[in-house]
DNA sequence: GCAAGGTC
């Protein structure tokens, strides 16, 4: 009889695209008890010593076990939330997951070997070793393999088939240890809040509890940090001079180089002594060519924060959504780091099928006639997933609204990627007025590309500049002295939140619009429509308006700057505007708990994101083996310990600010 | 009744 080796993958779709790499097309057959569960079985010639071998191809779905307390814990009551640190925790199989386990352990029985085929990540690694225990708990004489690889192609996959390695303990170690630490943490601090908190708050039994997590808690803290940043604003006047000229008929604003300053003398000064030199003197022009780069593969972080900005959806529903395109096999994996395309990808295998698109499609066809660019690399590569884009090509009217919006952008952003960048000339010019300096800026988009077919993009000409040559000497037709104050921010959206939990490391790319949901749910943020209240906009927008003045007319509103346009499209459908974002504020128990916490004054509150960033690190520590899964537990389990102490003792100061904001008293 | 991380 020929040997037998089980495989298995951390998800069905791996599980049937590896096994169609190994065996040829292999036909499916159903798991009892799981709709979605296939095995696949063949035979396969593995290196030596395996060779031949009889191959049954099967997954999990993420995670099979869970954690919990024992149930004598399960009443909150039963005792004090501090024993969460210490409670013994039991680890069994997820009472879902019993069919995915009896499907191995049944497998693994009359198996000589298990191949681990999990993602090439610390959670697929820890995910490696939960299915190794269960399928040794069957058959203790396994021989335990894993497959490295980091994309799907067929020659990869095969080479990885060939070359097996071992389990990386370290890396499985760091997620225990995060598992652990998460659970004890959420739960001890949990229960405080809740059982000391929550009679205070809550006589009518609305919450459900008051719960405390590594994520959702830094999550807060920035909704909380950028309403105080909002109120706590205070504006502040400045001045600049601004100098137009008509030539040619065009009107032509020039900026101050110095752009403002605080101090109004200082610039009443500076502008008599330019209105004293009566004459401006061209001192630089210069055209060179400019361009405007095409978008970066799209990861998973991008798709939120742009589907958040561009799509009038949350970023959960954006995540939700692509997960339903996934499985229903229109786009590849949703959840990557990964903003590079491997060089084994045929990127113009995919690109032909959305040819026969009614929109899009002849754009795709011009990519295929000759005007292909291989896209350009970003910095991330999480070994896993490649970046997200289209797998086949689906129209719009097969799909519901939501699923159209994420595809569109999905295919839209894969198609730029791969076209050119655009081009255009820029023309600068600036003149010295008296002792100052001003500049002007024009720009002529010469060569749209991959703008034609990527609206979330904006890059306009602007009017054109008339001739001027250096040395020419000219009265401005105007010059002002103008005041402006800086404005407060506004409060926070939803894609500056996931790109402060990104770069904070809260969260995963895949967990993010969760705990934001979760915040919500609990009831301490409100998300609104951006504008919807009538606030202003963004930071150092100016409101500018005349002090004194020398030549005709009402200035036009020049802008200072060039901040980054997020609005809608130039062509094919309309991707909608910023007016469509999410802002969050806090509630009152919102910022209650954050300012409790802060003033409860451990060294780090548990509102900021350090303690989130310094488990990380230790996670990492653990995955290069400069420390222990144990040392690790162990400290920090220390240090919110000590926090947990602290603020049990300190109730009274959590207590006065929920009285504080939330019942309006004092003290 | 607690967390965060996988994925369906």
């Amino acid at each position: 009889m020929a040997r037998k080796i089980l495989c298995v993958a951390e998800k069905p779709s791996i599980a049937k695209a590896v096994a169609n790499h190994l065996g040829g097309t292999v036909q499916p057959r159903n798991v009892p008890g799981l709709p979605w569960l296939k095995n696949y079985e063949f035979t396969y010639n593995f290196s030596q010593p395996w060779g031949q071998c009889n191959v049954v191809f099967t997954s999990v779905a993420g995670h099979i076990n869970s954690n919990d307390f024992g149930p004598e814990y399960k009443n909150w009551n039963s005792c004090p939330p501090v024993q969460m640190f210490d409670a013994p925790i039991r680890t069994f199989v997820d009472p879902e997951k019993t069919v995915i386990a009896k499907n191995i352990e049944m497998h693994a029985r009359t198996s000589m070997a298990l191949y681990i085929w999990t993602d090439c990540d610390r959670e697929g690694e820890h995910i490696g070793t939960e299915i190794r225990s269960i399928a040794m708990k069957a058959n203790s004489k396994l021989e335990v393999k894993r497959a490295k690889f980091s994309n799907i192609e067929r020659a990869h996959i095969i080479n990885a088939s060939q070359h097996p390695v071992s389990l990386d303990e370290r890396q499985a170690n760091a997620v225990a240890a995060r598992i652990e630490l998460d659970l004890r943490i959420g739960a001890a601090f949990t229960r405080l809040q809740t059982l000391q908190l929550k009679s205070l708050i809550d006589p009518v039994q609305e919450l459900k509890v008051l719960s405390y997590g590594s994520c959702q808690f830094p999550t807060l803290g920035f909704v909380v940090d950028r309403y105080f940043r909002v109120q706590n604003f205070v504006p502040e006047p400045f001045w600049y001079i601004k100098v137009t000229h008509v030539k040619m008929d065009i009107k032509v604003n020039f900026n101050w180089k110095r752009g403002h300053l605080f101090d109004r003398m200082a610039v009443i000064i500076i502008y008599e002594r330019c209105l004293d030199a009566r004459l401006a003197e061209v001192i630089k022009t210069q055209k060179k060519p400019t361009s405007k780069w095409k978008p970066l593969p799209l990861t998973t972080v991008e798709l939120q924060k742009l589907g958040s900005r561009f799509l009038r959806m949350d970023s959960q529903t954006v995540m939700k959504t692509a997960e339903d395109l996934y499985t229903k096999g229109w786009i590849s994996y949703p959840r990557t780091e990964t903003d590079q395309f491997d060089r084994g990808i045929d990127l113009k295998r995919i690109i032909d099928k959305q040819t026969r698109d009614n929109t899009w499609g002849p754009f795709a066809q011009n990519l295929m006639n000759g005007n292909f660019r291989q896209p350009r690399n970003g910095s991330h590569n999480d070994k896993a997933h490649p970046p997200i884009h289209p797998v086949n090509h689906v129209v719009g009217s097969q799909l519901s609204e939501n699923e159209r919006r994420v595809y569109d952008f999905v295919v839209r952003r894969f198609l730029a990627c791969c076209s050119e960048d655009a081009t255009g000339e820029a023309t600068d010019i600036e003149i010295q007025y008296g002792p100052e300096i001003f500049h002007t800026h024009g720009l002529t988009v010469l060569q749209r590309n991959y703008l034609d077919v990527y609206p979330f993009d904006k890059w306009e000409s602007s009017q054109e500049l008339p001739p001027f040559t250096v040395g020419e000497t000219f009265t401005p037709t105007e010059a002002k002295m103008v005041d402006g104050k800086t404005t407060a921010p506004g409060y926070l959206t939803e894609p500056e939140l996931i790109a402060l939990m990104d770069a904070n490391g809260i969260g995963t790319d895949a967990t993010m619009a969760e705990h934001i949901a979760k915040i919500k749910e609990r009831q301490y943020v409100m998300s609104q429509t951006k504008g919807s209240r009538g606030h202003t906009d963004n930071e150092g927008d100016e409101q500018d308006h005349v002090l004194v003045g020398r030549g005709g007319g009402r200035g036009g509103r020049g802008r200072g700057r060039g901040g980054r346009g997020g609005g809608g499209g130039t062509t094919g459908a309309r991707a909608g505007a910023t007016s469509g974002v999410q802002e969050f504020i806090p509630t009152t128990l919102g910022v209650a708990l954050i300012e409790g916490y802060d003033n409860v004054g451990f060294e780090t509150s548990l509102g900021k994101p350090f303690l989130r960033k310094e488990m990380e690190l230790q996670m990492k520590a653990i995955c290069e083996g400069r420390t222990t899964r144990n040392d690790v537990v162990q400290s920090s389990l220390d240090q919110y310990r000590e926090v947990y102490i602290r603020t049990q003792s300190q109730m009274n100061v959590l207590k006065a600010s929920i009285r504080k904001y939330i019942l309006g008293q004092n003290g």
